[in-house]
DNA sequence: GTGGCATACCTTGTCACGCAAGATATACGG
DNA sequence: CCGTATATCTTGCGTGACAAGGTATGCCAC
């Protein structure tokens, strides 16, 4: 039994879920774009896409975990002559095939999903 | 059954988290076609779109009832002839509406994402 | 100096949800 | 009857995005 939620049905974003599965290969093709630092990716997600794929630092720091532990990413530190220590993450060769694998996945189920939403259903 | 896993697949697919929201949208647009019923709308699922978005039914219901308890379908059984009795599902108005509103976040993800992949990055 | 602010990284807890696996029930053919 | 097909429903698990909070450092004004 669920008691809960069925007042509080507010309803939610799919964006959030649709961005699911995602993470990883949008951090992916940023970094492809040459080593980055955490919060310099949280603020190019949403500056370079208006938003719309905008991302908290809570959020993308065990994305980038995940990638180090798959090895699909290399850190490294560097402490810049004024500020704070940043952690720098490039992309690995396992990284760079594994972005191919992910960007034609994405692109599949993108196909799939936009031909099925093209379709008329106009019946009842 | 699975299909899949031809490849050395520690790594699992992102296909399953790409679906994770869109799932209603899916539902909600095939039945704009018209009713249909929870076996019916798996098996045309798979068939339209070459097994791209398969969904099981232990998968299916639970969306359903989500859809159902939201107000965005009704239900009606019916006991055919022949066969066991379906339940089959019809969308509201309210279930037109969401499906537009989830239809048009779709859409706008999408097209962030396409636009973020294709951005050039050569760098470094 | 010290208090405040910005930068930057990290952790914890919660909750939703897709899915595998299994349960149930009905109909029908041999 | 028993096996198979159709069809609905349930349980348990694992995952992952996120909010909220925490830590540490450097810089600047007063």
């Amino acid at each position: 039994m669920t008691p809960s939620a069925d007042s509080t049905d507010d309803r939610r974003s799919i964006e959030r879920e649709l961005k699911r599965g995602s993470l990883e290969l949008i951090v992916l093709h940023l970094l492809a774009g040459g080593e980055a630092y955490g919060y310099e990716i949280v603020s190019k997600l949403t500056a370079e896409t208006n938003g719309a794929l905008e991302v908290t630092d809570g959020t993308l720091y065990p994305v980038l975990y995940r990638l180090e532990r798959a090895q699909l990413v290399t850190v490294r530190w560097e402490t810049p002559e004024r500020g704070v220590p940043r952690k720098y993450y490039q992309l690995t060769d396992a990284g760079r095939t594994e972005l191919a694998r992910l960007t034609h996945e994405w692109t599949t189920f993108a196909n799939a999903m936009t031909t099925l939403l093209r379709t008329e259903r106009e019946g009842r």
